[in-house]
DNA sequence: CAACTTAACGTCAGCATAGC
DNA sequence: GCTATGCTGACGTTAAGTTG
């Protein structure tokens, strides 16, 4: 590349601040952790009064599991349908810890983590293990998903080819997850597999994509969609848009994990009308 | 096979709105 | 009025696929 090129790349700085040392946690919850480091025994009992007066508390307790902050959000829509935890914490501290405790183990795991004496390597080997964590471990959320839906899809033994493109109406194409039996213009059975654990504008760029394949779509080609994740639930404005797509018939079938047999079914009926069954 | 492109999911902040 | 929750979009990191 040109010199100017290079003169203008030596020009360029980092945005961010370095990260602060120590992070900055409001009143609420220092005062929270302050009771949680006063307390001798950690039981049901203790969590449940330490919630009811400082539901702050909360995501600290729930690291123990593993959950982040944004993922508790997410249970807590799935397990209570609820958006937060400190009005619940509040209400009914009782129920909060019994469902989480019943659902991960709460209970025993905060109550081992709180006797446990910390070194500072243990400092930082959890700061890695979390990291790492969040972008590793999350891209397998959306491809198992998908390893689930090709597992059908290869017990009717014919081709397909998975994360690709198709052609439909006009000159347009769309991308997709799976196409039946080749992408391009030879795809007869198109679909898209969606999961998602968190939230975020990927899911309206999945909403999209799903949208664009509907509108591709030609009149003889089937189009189906798998969604599933604890995402969705804290993203609904985005997912009744899809759901409009199937009740429109705009998309042939729309299917959740728990709903794989039905798309098992519906799959081996559209195999069999257009004649792609050995 | 290294460089590059595309696409995957997760986290968080900011503003709007609801609820006390 | 203030706080909790709802909604939205920008941004970060990594893996798989593609290309020369």
């Amino acid at each position: 590349m040109s010199a100017e090129f290079d003169e203008f790349l030596s020009k360029f700085s980092r945005l961010r601040d370095q990260p602060a040392n120590s992070a900055r946690l409001s009143d609420a919850e220092r005062k929270a952790l302050d009771i949680l480091k006063a307390t001798a025994t950690i039981d049901a009992a203790a969590l449940t009064d330490l919630i009811e007066r400082h539901p702050h508390a909360m995501p600290f307790l729930v690291s123990c599991v593993g959950l982040s902050q944004e993922q508790l959000k997410g249970e807590l829509k799935r397990l209570l349908g609820v958006g937060g935890w400190v009005k619940i914490a509040r209400r009914e501290p009782k129920r909060l810890i019994q469902t989480l405790d019943l659902e991960f183990g709460l209970v025993e795991a905060v109550s081992r983590q709180h006797q446990h004496s910390w070194s500072f390597v243990d400092v930082l080997v959890e700061r890695r293990v979390w990291s790492q964590h969040r972008a590793t471990a999350s891209q397998n959320t959306g491809r198992q998903l998908e390893d689930l839906v090709e597992e059908i899809i290869k017990s009717f033994d014919v081709p397909y080819k998975m994360r690709t493109r198709f052609d439909g109406r006009g000159n347009e194409d769309a991308p997709c997850d799976f196409a039946i039996p080749a992408g391009g213009r030879n795809a007869q059975i198109v679909g898209a597999i969606k999961g998602f654990d968190s939230t975020g504008s990927k899911l309206t760029d999945a909403v999209t994509e799903v949208t664009k394949v509907a509108e591709v779509r030609l009149p003889g080609q089937y189009v189906y969609a798998v969604v599933d994740g604890i995402g969705w639930l804290r993203r609904q404005a985005d997912l009744k848009r899809i759901f409009e797509l199937y009740e429109q018939r705009r998309i042939d079938g729309l299917y959740t994990k728990r709903l794989l047999d039905s798309f098992k079914a519906d799959l081996s009926d559209a195999l069999r009308r257009l004649n792609l069954l050995k």
